[in-house]
DNA sequence: CGGCACTTTGATCGTGGTCAATAAGTGTGG
DNA sequence: CCACACTTATTGACCACGATCAAAGTGCCG
């Protein structure tokens, strides 16, 4: 397991069916993996698909959860906002993950783009019908979310016990295994993330952030080749300080 | 929601049948609530019941996953651990909580007993079995991971922008509503939890969780009417701290 | 070109970590 | 029962990491 895991990362294994779905357009690597092909049309039938542009919210946190929603292309944000404005980012979701399920009245978190994409919508109450027509559905949501579960428990760990240092790194680590894992073979990857977005996902100021990553460029571990790229020279170097190998 | 709480919170809500666990011997309100009583008698009889001392290990972080457990009495700890020693707490599981499901081939944290208690252990295998045959069960199961991970995301956030006397009266108030959800009127509740495991728990440091409580303990929001026990005097302003209302 | 959002860097300050010493429980064996 | 060891808690002194405040600097789009 990497640490500070910033999307879900259960991919497909053996037994896992492949199919496409016809709204999606794109190859089913989320929630309907597991699905064949009759069933993958049902759940386009039962979805509609939506441009969304940077910035632009998917669903507010507190509001009633109606629906959920496979990101189709795109990366987005997860937040949680305090009374007092405070807010923190739990989490970046990536093309294929499945985003806004819950069993909860309301949204226990905001969503929203980081760059511009689509998203494909169900009703909540449709998905779960599908459920008891597709038992395979409901164990790869199981799986989904538990996998979820243990890398949010790994990014309570880095917030609790790592240094400014050693976050910014395990992000970068972590920004780069999910991308790898979505076949960007590197060794630059996309970051539309801003310092700020990233602070806030790292519980650290934008200033902390900028400066950790200058420092890291500096000491010639990353490249910046562009506003929203970031490529690891010294991957093991980010990496000691990730897991925490020495100090 | 309220916030950092400390266990899944996900009670018997309507439609939940209720019946008794012939193994465990008490009222079922964890993972088994839906189930009928031919269905429970058929999960009693495929697991054991294990008594616990204080301070033993239910599983390790790394082990192979094979079992999953059902907190039957008592009250336990799961724990992250890192390459170099350092550790963080990442939650506390209370009687009729399931602890040590997951998908991956090994346990992604470690649990063990704050206090001495007895769970009731299933093999994995066993229990996706019993998936197939009672499909309310996965349901539950994916309620039970979806109410953990809003509670660890809420978590997330107190470790991220809270500050430490924030963090300590929301982990106080989560202790007390854990407690109340399962019986305990108050005001007066169990805290086996020493220092230290809270500032595991919290990202701080035992000194500082030591000077906050006694902080409040001089302000009178707090008493501490014994080695393991806490009172909550003046929750409102514990509650206040742990909203982030006001400053 | 101006306006705006984001980034960088510097200076200063405060929260909370670290180190250290003492105190208060808790358990064990003589 | 007390002596002793051990764990846990408390409190103080000091210091460092990272927040905050402030001010340029850098793209980017209308």
């Amino acid at each position: 397991m990497n640490p500070l895991d910033v999307t879900s990362a259960l991919m497909d294994g053996p037994g896992v069916e492949v199919g496409t779905c016809a709204k999606c357009g794109s190859r089913s690597v989320g929630l309907c993996a597991p699905l064949n092909a009759a069933a993958l049309d049902e759940m386009a039938g039962d979805s509609h698909l939506r441009t969304l542009q940077r910035r632009s919210s998917i669903f507010d946190q507190g509001e009633p959860a109606t629906s959920v929603f496979t990101l189709t292309t795109g990366i987005a944000r997860l937040t949680r906002s305090l009374a007092d404005g405070r807010h923190a980012v739990i989490g970046f979701r990536y093309a294929g993950d499945l985003v806004g399920y819950t069993p909860l009245a309301e949204y226990p978190h905001g969503a929203d783009m980081l760059t511009e994409g689509t998203v494909c919508r169900m009703e909540r109450g449709r998905l779960e019908g599908m459920f008891r027509k597709y038992p395979l559905l409901e164990r790869r949501l199981i799986d989904l979310c538990h996998v979820e579960l243990a890398s949010t428990q790994e990014h309570l760990v880095a917030l609790g016990r790592f240094r400014a240092e050693d976050r910014v790194a395990a992000f970068l680590i972590s920004l780069a295994e999910a991308q790898e894992r979505r076949g960007n073979p590197g060794p630059v990857f996309a970051m539309p993330a801003t310092r700020g977005d990233v602070g806030d996902f790292l519980g650290l100021s934008v200033e902390t952030v900028s400066r950790t990553i200058s420092r890291f460029q500096r000491q010639g571990w990353i490249k910046l080749p562009g506003r929203a790229a970031v490529e690891l020279t010294q991957r093991s170097k980010l990496m000691a300080l990730a897991t925490g190998d020495e100090t």
